[in-house]
DNA sequence: GGAACATCTGAACGATTGATCATTCGTGCG
DNA sequence: CGCACGAATGATCAATCGTTCAGATGTTCC
C-alpha cells in the first residue's frame, strides 16, 4: 500500500503541505456558517445600520430617517440581521428599538473599518 | 429661526439621539468600502481559501484539490481577494503561490470563526 | 520550436440578492 | 370601535454573483 487512503483521487504537489493544512480546515459547514454572517456585513446598508446601532439603540423610523433609507428597506434589513442574532429587539409601544446584539459585531465591524482605513492609505486595488 | 439646517426634512423621534449617533457615523463611501472587504468574506468558497491560506501558503492547483473546487474557480475567486489585497502572490516557475497578505485577515476569518461557534453553541437564528 | 502543464481570462448561464410597492399586523388614542 | 401610525411581510423585478466552459497566456523541459 503505497497511496495512503486519506489522500483525495488527484494527487497533490506537495503532499505534506496539503495535510497539515488540511488537519487544521473548518468542515464545509462551518466554513458556510461563518461566510453567511460575513455576507450579513457585505451590504453597505447594513454595515451603516451596524455601524449606527453601535453607537446608540435606535426605532425603526429614526435609524432609517438617518440612513436616508426607507423604512421598509430598514425592516427588511433588520430582519436579516435579527434571524442571525446580530441585533436585538426591544419593543416600546408602537416603536422597536434595535440595538447590537453581540460584542464581536462591534468589535468586527470597527476592526473591518481599520482594515478598510489602512487600505485606504495604501493604494486600494491593484492592477 | 426653530428649524436647525443640519436637521433633514422629516424630523426624529429622539433628535438628541440620532444626532449624537450622526455624529460618529462614517460616510457613506467608507461604510461602502467595509462592506466590500466584507462581502469577499460572505462566499464560503473564499471563506474556505482564506481559512487554508491562514496555515499557509498554497499554489492554486493544491488549493483547488484540497477544496475540491475547479482550478477555474479558485482562480477567480483569488483574483478577486487579490483585487482587495486580501492575498499576496509569489510565482515560482508554473506555479503560483497564495498567501495571506494582511494579518487583519487572519484575525478577522478567526474571529468570525469564534462567533460562528458561538452561534452554533446557543440556538442559531430565531423563529 | 513544440508539447505539456499551470494559471488566467472572458462570455454565458442559473441562482441569489436588495429595493420597491402594496398589503397586513399590532399598538395607542380619540 | 375605528382611525392613525410604526413596523413587518410578501411578491416582483433588475442587478449582481459564482460557476462552468472554452480558449488564451505563460512557463518549463526536450
Amino acid at each position: 500500500m503505497i497511496n495512503r487512503s486519506d489522500v483525495p483521487p488527484a494527487g497533490f504537489v506537495d503532499e505534506a503541505r496539503v495535510r497539515r493544512v488540511k488537519r487544521s480546515l473548518v468542515s464545509f459547514e462551518g466554513a458556510l456558517g461563518l461566510a453567511e454572517t460575513f455576507s450579513l456585513l457585505g451590504d453597505a446598508t447594513r454595515t451603516r445600520i451596524l455601524h449606527a446601532l453601535s453607537v446608540d439603540e435606535l426605532c425603526v423610523s429614526d435609524l432609517a430617517a438617518l440612513l436616508e433609507v426607507s423604512p421598509s428597506a430598514a425592516s427588511h434589513q433588520l430582519r436579516l440581521l435579527r434571524d442571525r442574532r446580530l441585533v436585538a429587539v426591544r419593543r416600546e409601544g408602537k416603536r422597536t428599538y434595535y440595538r447590537l446584539d453581540d460584542e464581536h459585531i462591534r468589535t468586527l465591524v470597527d476592526m473591518g473599518l481599520s482594515h478598510a482605513a489602512e487600505d485606504g492609505r495604501r493604494g486600494r486595488r491593484r492592477r
